[in-house]
DNA sequence: GTCGTTTTGGATCGATCGATCTACAATGCG
DNA sequence: CGCATTGTAGATCGATCGATCCAAAACGAC
């Protein structure tokens, strides 16, 4: 055949992850990802295509490492403790980085126009992804009863979406623990707030 | 004295806002904003300073013009409708919004990294700000009883922080109707639901 | 070994970046 | 009026942008 290449893929994307995380799209260089991927110019666009291309594999990864490798970890708890999970490492996670990076597909949200409907497609795509997770263990949790059910489970994983994306970008500028964990706590207790009978007086 | 400017500053900085919000920070380039804003460049440095400096000042008219107003808007309204008025301005505009721009300062919230501390701080105040609104009419409702007590009004406000920005930043992704209302929909329910008595089985 | 194919490093493309400089225009003050 | 001061327009700065080209290198097929 041909040439084999002298990098690893997987070992690339995570560098490129790095990069597009800590800096986001627009703030990214080629330069900047080559140097931090160890490989030069013509093998980055060979590879990968443009900057663009790359990026979408990049947020691909993450989402895979970051975020399906976080539900696969809960997948044994019992639904609520499963969400309850998800949001405690959420807010761990912010809380102990540093960087105060967020989350790369929470950025990626924010950062992207209308004019890059591609990408944006992309980012709904997991966002909705993420939703129905939520939805499927709020159903979990309501028929086994450890979570309320005057809400629907819709509206409950919408709530859940919602908060996860306003904690990743709130612990951006404002990563205080009571913060973080006061809204944490306000989103969830409407697990166990069933509306109360009304008591005319 | 010396020769006066030729230009009025509220409306280049409108015109300042209206390039930042669309594009954020890094993808809007100065000529961009020269030519929308109608100067040379020269004058924009000169009247300005420097890119950032622009945009800090763009950043703070569009929390007066945006949010300020909004605020000042519902002052007669009491607290949980204002509450209540505040987040369906905010649904409604997302959902307007044909460019799907979302709110310049939570998209600044999300863009700006931690190696621009004062941009930073000047989001984190605005944010602060906007949970101290929240706050004072949260804790005015318990007051008068139109909205549950069973949270602080410290996590209430923080709770709808985080949703606000949530929605915000869901809505450029995914301005689905659906969506933003039920999430709102749900988080509004720890207005009116109080801790059920515990009932022993 | 020779050929065809692919990857690699490095130079380089035109375009654009943020920022500055220069020359000139417009004012108030004396 | 002349002078000092500030704003304007446009050219231009070096740096960097995303992307490409080219020649050398590394393989399998034969």
């Amino acid at each position: 055949m041909a040439r084999p290449r002298e990098f690893d893929e997987a070992a690339v994307l995570d560098a490129a992850v790095a990069c597009f995380w800590g800096r986001g799209f627009s703030a990214t260089s080629v330069r900047d990802l080559a140097g931090e991927m160890g490989l030069a110019g013509a093998s980055l666009y060979n590879a990968f295509g443009d900057k663009r291309a790359l990026f979408r594999r990049a947020l691909e990864t993450y989402v895979e490492q970051g975020i399906g490798a976080r539900i696969a970890r809960l997948a044994d708890l019992p639904p609520r403790a499963a969400l309850e999970g998800f949001f405690a490492e959420v807010v761990e996670k912010s809380l102990s980085d540093a960087e105060q990076r967020g989350c790369m597909l929470i950025n990626a949200a924010a950062e992207i126009t209308s004019d890059d409907p591609e990408l944006r497609t992309a980012v709904a795509d997991v966002l909705s992804w993420i939703e129905a997770y939520f939805r499927s263990q709020a159903a979990a949790a309501q028929a086994e009863g450890t979570i309320s059910a005057h809400l629907s489970a819709e509206d409950v994983a919408r709530l859940l979406l919602c908060s996860l994306i306003g904690l990743r970008v709130l612990a951006r500028s404002r990563p205080e623990p009571q913060l973080l964990r006061g809204a944490l706590r306000a989103a969830f207790s409407v697990f166990d707030a069933p509306p109360q009978p009304e008591t005319t007086p």
